[in-house]
DNA sequence: TATAGGATTTAC
DNA sequence: TAAATCCTATAG
């Protein structure tokens, strides 16, 4: 299933947008549209439909808890830039830093509904994964720093998802209980397309289902 | 300088 | 269930 990105809300979110607290801005992110002017000139975009925040220094499941270094500098930058590692060798993941200057924070986007006419490098790419959804965009470490407010990556307004489920972080067992069963990752949960089914039991054998949270901030 | 392991995906 | 694959962080 494709949507049409709205032909009214052409403008991209501003960095001031990101200036707030990452789970805020993991859940309002939700419906947006990221966009991305791929290498070979094609314009792709997707819906986003899951998220997941990082919340700062404190937050043992995210990089920056390992101190400020080369690799962890974008995040206690300016929000509203864009923070993309490579993982496993293998895939580039893609983060918008959130936040105030000096407070790591950063919204890492895990999953995307292919817009009409976006297609990958083998022409099926699709968008259910955070590996997934940076090769199906063509998003990868050229961005690194980037802002996300101009081409060619920018973020837009698209279709609010109807409910916003709260969950468990995908695959942070790592970082122990606390911050591995912390409920900050972020679902529209009438999308087929996530990376991991809202069926689908959290760590520790929590259960993803049945938690609800369908409040959003207003729009500005 | 050497080594372990990771915010994953894919194949066997 | 394991391999792919390379960058980062940490230890020596």
């Amino acid at each position: 299933m494709t949507r049409e990105l709205d032909a009214h809300e052409p403008v991209a979110l501003a960095r001031a947008w990101f200036e707030r607290p990452a789970a805020e801005v993991a859940r309002d992110l939700l419906g947006s549209v990221l966009r991305c002017v791929a290498r070979d000139g094609t314009v792709r975009m997707g819906r986003i439909v899951e998220t997941e925040a990082y919340v700062g220094a404190h937050d043992l499941a995210g990089h920056a808890s390992k101190g400020r270094t080369a690799r962890t500098e974008v995040m206690f930058g300016p929000a509203g830039h864009a923070y993309v590692y490579l993982v496993y060798g293998l895939h580039e993941l893609f983060n918008v830093v959130t936040g105030a200057v000096g407070d790591p924070q950063a919204v890492l986007v895990r999953a995307v509904e292919p817009l009409a006419g976006t297609v990958g490098p083998s022409g099926a790419e699709r968008g259910d994964g955070p590996g997934r959804l940076t090769r199906l965009l063509d998003i990868d470490r050229r961005l690194l720093g980037h802002r996300v407010d101009r081409p060619p990556l920018t973020l837009h307004r698209g279709p609010e998802p109807t409910e916003t489920v709260a969950t468990p972080r995908v695959g942070v067992d790592f970082a122990g209980t606390e911050w591995a069963s912390a409920r900050l990752r972020f679902v529209d949960a009438a999308s087929a397309q996530l990376s991991v089914s809202l069926t689908r039991l959290g760590p520790d054998g929590y259960s993803s289902r049945g938690v609800r949270d369908t409040s959003r901030t207003p729009s500005t």
